[in-house]
DNA sequence: ATTAGGG
DNA sequence: CCCTAAT
């Protein structure tokens, strides 16, 4: 059987960009093409990444390079030296169409704005669940000095890098085709490299990688089964991402030791150096506040463009994100607004009905794992902006002028009916009967609560 | 570490 | 969204 996989050359001015999100997306995709008919497999449209891969970003030159068929994935390791010989670039894929039914333009164009770039080398979440997850290097800049550094602490014998591959001129993932084989796969690699069915050009330039070629890599398990195996990984992919997510990190680990009046960009700063010491080239960044946030924009957007042709069907034209506002001029002082869209809200609803008002972290555990952004605070910010706009309506309701000036317009009313509904449900904990929105939940029709709640 | 609340 | 106080 043929099989091929693709490995894509990224340029080292790029990035990574959050596992979750590209997850999140590349799930949005997978969807929309089963919706729009492209492709059958439904079984799994839960998972994002599993059986096909997804690029960061393409490389100007992508060589496609077959094998034959009796090879398997290529290590890792030999991929990266394969991949520092220019032009020679690996395989092609086996796995039926990478991506189901993307192609390879739509891919471009996917990824291309997705990852702009990003500072912070967080060398300890060098982590490639299985099936190809690019955001676990969070904010990769350089990338020679990150894959050194990961390699010199040991933490590819853990096949902590798995389906990935660094090079000097950037990063390439691949298509895990045949993920099932496991430990065979890698020993045809080796042997494929012992045969030295490829000549490579081991050029280890800007890296020192000293890595035993001959070292057995386990194979880490997808993230899907992390997720569901247990709450700790949870908990700690979780602390992980958050980490990464720069601006919140550097919070929450200089928690209030910092000097009051601290910029957030001094802030970033002082809580960068300490890897610093540790990891050689950190690049670090005035911009890493903002591209995060234009990473996320332009994802949205390409994202919506992808869909766009399908969108005339869509279920739900609304669930896509709606083009944030332009980025303050200010400059990369808070987290990127990011407009809640419906779904999201819905989630937050189902949430709130699941388990209760206040229950934050939960709620974000279960139904906004994979939007890394939206934090338990965000929960729950949004929650009090929902009652609030629940409150507005009712007010809006009662004027009754048609006035339309309001911000929040994009929200059904079935969405709001349900927030009174729990509002009404479960007060808002401490003064539940003070504030301005409990007029909203006490004056809505609320008779067929129970339904939605369980 | 989480939440509630104020800004 | 951010920040802080209070748990």
């Amino acid at each position: 059987m043929e099989r091929k996989g693709v490995l894509y050359n990224i340029d080292s001015s790029i990035a990574a960009k959050r596992e979750d999100e590209i997850n999140q997306e590349v799930l949005d995709l997978k969807r929309s093409h089963f919706e729009a008919g492209k492709i059958q497999a439904q079984d799994d449209l839960s998972t994002p990444c599993d059986d096909y891969l997804l690029d960061i970003e393409f490389a100007e030159s992508i060589t496609d390079l077959d094998y034959g068929s009796s090879r398997g994935l290529l290590d890792p390791i030999l991929e990266s030296q394969i991949s520092l010989s220019p032009g020679l670039v690996v395989q092609e894929s086996q796995s039926q169409n990478a991506m189901f039914g993307l192609t390879n333009s739509e891919l471009h164009d996917l990824s291309r704005d997705k990852c702009e770039s990003q500072i912070l080398v967080e060398y300890n979440a060098v982590k490639f669940p299985t099936a190809f997850t690019p955001g676990d290097i969070s904010n990769v800049d350089d990338v020679a000095g990150f894959f050194a550094e990961a390699a010199s602490s040991e933490k590819i014998n853990d096949s902590v890098i798995d389906h990935s591959v660094l090079t000097s001129k950037g990063i390439s993932f691949m298509s895990n085709a045949m993920r099932n084989e496991g430990q065979d796969v890698n020993r045809e690699i080796f042997d494929m490299h012992e045969s030295s069915a490829i000549s490579l050009p081991v050029t280890s330039q800007a890296m020192n990688i000293d890595i035993p070629l001959t070292q057995k890599r386990l194979r880490k398990p997808t993230r899907r089964y992390i997720d569901e195996s247990s709450d700790l990984n949870a908990k700690r992919s979780r602390k992980r991402e958050e980490v990464s997510t720069c601006a919140s990190a550097s919070k929450d680990k200089l928690p209030r030791v910092r000097c009051q009046k601290k910029s957030r960009a001094e802030f970033t700063e002082m809580e960068l150096f300490p890897e610093e010491s540790s990891c050689k080239a950190i690049q670090v960044p005035f911009a890493s506040l903002v591209n995060e946030e234009c990473d996320k924009r332009h994802t949205s957007n390409a994202i919506q463009v992808m869909k766009a042709h399908k969108e005339v069907t869509v279920v739900n034209p609304k669930d896509d994100p709606i083009a944030p506002k332009k980025l303050d001029q200010d400059g990369a002082r808070r987290k990127h607004h990011r407009l809640w869209t419906v779904s999201e809200v819905r989630k937050l609803i189902d949430g709130v009905a699941q388990y209760g008002v206040g229950r934050w972290s939960h709620i974000k555990k279960l139904y906004f794992s994979s939007s890394a952004h939206r934090t338990p605070v965000d929960l729950k910010d949004k929650w009090r902006n929902l009652l609030k706009a629940c409150y507005l309506q009712k007010q809006s309701k009662i004027t009754e002028k048609g006035k339309h000036n309001l911000s929040w317009r994009p929200l059904p009313k079935s969405v709001l009916h349900r927030v009174s509904e729990l509002a009404n449900m479960h007060p808002y904990p401490r003064n539940g009967r003070c504030k301005s929105r409990s007029p909203c939940s006490s004056s809505f029709p609320v008779h067929t609560n129970r339904s939605n709640i369980q």
